[in-house]
DNA sequence: GCCGTTTTCGGCCCGACTGTTTTCAGTCG
């Protein structure tokens, strides 16, 4: 069984026992196992075979024997008798707002619920209201979300939350009661989905600003609004959630509603040790709960409260407990990079293929906005769907950028577009195009664009082929995920991430918010092997240069430094590194 | 179920809001 697999099944054996009612810190040792295993840089099952799983923070000796148990008969009695215990749409319930596992289990309990169709029936004929502990207005509340459940997803990409969020910032941050105004939550550490949006203000007039939040265009229902905090629902189903506070509050509240959840557990437990209480209103010198001033130890900013911490400051979007503490403590926290350390983008698209502009047009758009370079690689010739270029048409295409270039040269501009192409992986790894036409081009993306039902190994083997041609500059959108829409094909990631490193291919962290592929999980990985990273829009149309910035967002999140993005280098630089690979191999 | 310069038991992060309650449990972040 791989690892994903374990992951899942520990977190869904955290939930059923959150619905037995079992000890939480019980329930949540597996919640943490499985993120334990999920940020494993090694096999899990070479962890299993040298019985090193104990070492694992927050495994012991229970865990250790049902991962093992998992990982080599691939199934674990003690999950399946435990799924058995309870009906599988209970798991359902648990995504309706305002239900916890208490209030589930008191509906299995008493009226047998054990779907949302039934959850539905036993609302409408008002026999929820009747139970201890529930009422008129939560029976209504239920129904409610299931009709919210029904009409929207719970879950949003990065730019769509974006998109909505971004605004409403703005507009928070024009109001005159509003001293200082943040993203906050998993937003502001740019995580590629999002639950919901968070929003963090300090005023001296905070019910000012609760009223001003809660009539903001595109409000669709008011969740909660109370002196300090309100939830609403924006356009789109997205909730959002604002928090006042104190100006001098503000940094803690930023610190503690950025998260993660983790990354505070760690960031409390410090402060214990050094005998201060952290909470959202401040840093405390007294193990004692409390709010007193007098022994507030002042903050201006989040820097100072990481320095209180003895930890060096660490970026949003690294606080997922994922290493960064260890780094932090011994100084060791890079200098991210920036989105405007990038120079271009080297994997795009034009009318030629499935794009929507024509040459001119990107080049003139991205001259504008102060690219130096851009580089052209529509789909090739197998990829029909996408209108793929044939030879002739991407050597006519060759002659026409010379020609555009020219133009430029002529006004004396350094801009350059550079020719490509994203040649089609096909099945057993053969290219598209032949090596003496990729020879011909200045940049060589390869991607996989069909055969996605072929098993792990065949489509490993295909990357690792396409990585070993030496005219292929970088793989890209590595494992074709659609977020929120279309998985990952099957791929030993690890595997061809080493062939990367062995042959001096670079990797694509494809910035489309659909994709973000590669995974910031696996950067640090890549980044041990000395594989470098690519940050490409993949653009489509003109508006997709903004990607740039989502996806050095991603690249952050991804632990990257200007120093191990490829795109961040100047033309002759970056034609110098394009140049490598082919010289070094012979032929 | 995990963990230990407080190590084999007794802790485990904590506060706001809501609704159902007359003092608090459940949910959420």
């Amino acid at each position: 069984m791989d690892r994903d697999r374990v992951v899942e099944i520990l977190q869904e054996i955290g939930v059923l026992l959150e619905l037995k009612g079992e000890n939480p810190f019980k329930t949540r040792a597996y919640a943490s196992a499985a993120r334990t295993l999920e940020g494993l840089e090694e096999p899990l099952e070479t962890l299993v075979k040298e019985g090193r799983l104990g070492t694992l923070k927050g495994i012991g000796d229970a865990l250790q024997q049902k991962i093992t148990e998992l990982v080599t008969t691939d199934r674990l009695e003690y999950y399946e008798s435990l799924k058995a215990s309870l009906p599988s749409g209970l798991m359902d319930l648990l995504e309706l707002q305002g239900l916890g596992p208490k209030k589930v289990k008191a509906l299995y309990d008493k009226l047998g619920v054990d779907s949302i169709e039934t959850l539905e029936q036993v609302c409408a004929s008002g026999k929820v209201a009747e139970l201890a502990g529930f009422g008129e207005k939560t029976q209504a509340k239920i129904l409610e979300s299931i009709a919210f459940k029904k009409q929207f997803a719970s879950q949003h990409r990065l730019d769509q939350a974006l998109r909505v969020a971004e605004p409403i910032l703005d507009s928070l941050r024009g109001h005159p009661d509003v001293i200082r105004c943040s993203l906050a939550g998993s937003a502001r550490r740019w995580k590629e989905i999002l639950g919901d949006v968070d929003f963090l203000a300090s005023s001296r007039n905070p019910a000012a600003v609760i009223d001003y939040f809660v009539t903001q265009p595109g409000v669709l229902q008011v969740l909660a609004k109370g002196e300090t905090k309100a939830s609403l629902i924006l356009e789109g189903g997205i909730q959002a959630d604002l928090r006042v506070v104190s100006d001098k509050e503000f940094p803690f509240a930023l610190a503690y509603f950025t998260g993660s959840k983790q990354h505070n557990i760690v960031m409390r437990q410090r402060a214990l040790e050094r005998g201060m209480r952290l909470n959202e209103y401040g840093l405390f010198r007294s193990e004692e709960e409390t709010r007193d001033p007098a022994l507030l130890h002042p903050c201006a900013t989040e820097d100072e409260i990481f320095q209180a911490l003895e930890l060096q400051f660490i970026p949003p979007e690294l606080r997922e407990d994922l290493g960064e503490f260890d780094a932090a403590e011994k100084g060791r926290i890079p200098r991210l990079i920036e989105w405007t350390d990038l120079r271009g983008s080297l994997h795009n698209h034009t009318h030629w293929s499935d794009g929507n502009e024509s040459l001119e047009e990107v080049a003139a758009q991205v001259h504008e906005l102060g690219c130096d370079y851009w580089a052209i690689t529509d789909h090739s010739r197998s990829s029909v769907q996408a209108r793929g270029l044939t030879p002739e048409r991407l050597r006519d295409q060759i002659a026409q950028v010379a020609r555009i270039n020219q133009s430029y040269a002529d006004e004396g501009s350094a801009f350059r577009l550079l020719t490509g192409s994203e040649v089609d992986i096909l099945s057993e790894g053969r290219l598209d195009f032949d090596d003496t036409l990729l020879a011909e081009l200045d940049v060589v993306v390869a991607s996989i664009h069909s055969g996605f039902s072929q098993n792990e190994a065949e489509m490993t083997h295909r990357l690792i082929r396409a990585a070993e041609n030496p005219f292929v500059h970088m793989l890209g959108h590595l494992t074709g995920r659609l977020l929120l829409k279309r998985d990952a094909y099957a791929v030993n990631q690890q595997a061809v991430i080493d062939a990367c490193a062995a042959t001096g291919t670079w990797i694509e962290l494809n910035a489309s918010p659909q994709r973000f592929d590669l995974d910031w999980r696996l950067w640090s990985y890549a980044k041990r092997k000395g594989v470098r990273c690519v940050i490409n829009c993949d653009a489509h149309r003109a508006a997709h240069v903004g990607y740039l910035r989502l996806g050095a967002g991603l690249g952050r999140k991804g632990w990257l430094t200007k120093d191990d993005v490829i795109n961040s280098l100047p033309l002759a630089q970056l034609r110098q590194a394009l140049g490598k690979k082919r010289s070094s191999c012979p032929g």
